[in-house]
DNA sequence: ATCTCTGCAAACCATTTGCAGCTCT
DNA sequence: AGAGCTGCAAATGGTTTGCAGAGAT
């Protein structure tokens, strides 16, 4: 899915709710998928900003829950106290490596987490939705604060 | 370990750390470890009212940064607002499946997980430090609400 | 025309902090 | 005695909400 597929498919959703697109709903969409980053709400909306230099706090919040509940967008707490947005573009989920040292942040997929999660959920009696998985670790740059 | 055997842990720390023993604070470890769950603050709280009904939730707060930051608890969002704690027996970590329905947790280890992350992670440079892995599903209980 | 949105400010709520007095070593 | 700790209340900071006016269908 492109940028512009998913902006269709959220005008899309919208209708389907019996609610509107607006000026700043699209401002704030196409930012999030265009920066594509692990981004906290103070980061989009300086961004939103820049187009439209009125939108505040509340409409990126409640713009941002409104692609969360429709599966464009997954919340994280990486433990700096806010919480950050990362698009979803494919149906595909992705995981998390973390450098303890320099807060890196590497995004990975591995087919074989799906189908390990998958038979150990089943094991359990479960059938899985979706996962959160973050790996703690210190990474190897040279620029990591750490070496 | 035991409880003791992480009472014991917990006053050397302390010490090491020229900080001190207090009633307070051995209450709640006691009764954190004794709970053995993903445990929020507020619950953590009321039990130890129940022993000394003046302490107040900074004692509880300021007590579990001790031990979080002791590696004797862990900090989980569970995405229902406030943060959980669960203690720390062991070395061996374990995640958790998190019924989407009823919100009931189980927690689950399995070796093949540790060694599958590891090894992702040393793919892409990185030495695993600790790990956060929750398969949000959906549990085939007959109680569950969903059915 | 109607119903939803926006921006602002106030409200919320979990967590943290300042302080005076208390407790541990 | 001296240093850290507690309880309280106030402060903080991220997030949510109420409301009056603006915008979308």
């Amino acid at each position: 899915m492109t940028k512009q597929d998913i902006l269709a498919a959220f005008h899309k959703q919208l209708q389907a709710g019996g609610l509107k697109s607006t000026r700043q709903r699209d401002t704030i969409v196409e930012i999030f998928f265009e920066l594509d980053k692990h981004i906290s709400v103070d980061e989009l909306l300086a961004e939103a900003r820049q187009v439209s230099p009125r939108i505040g706090y509340a409409t990126v919040y409640r713009t941002l829950k409104l692609l969360v509940e429709q599966g464009f967008a997954n919340p994280r707490h990486f433990g700096d106290g806010q919480t950050r947005y990362d698009p979803q573009f494919e149906q595909g989920q992705h995981d998390h490596l973390i450098c303890t040292d320099c807060r890196r942040i590497v995004e990975f997929e591995d087919p074989r987490i799906v189908s390990l999660l998958g038979e150990v959920a089943g094991a359990h009696g479960f059938e899985v939705t979706r996962r959160r998985l973050e790996i703690y670790a210190s990474c190897t740059d040279t620029d990591c604060p750490h070496r």
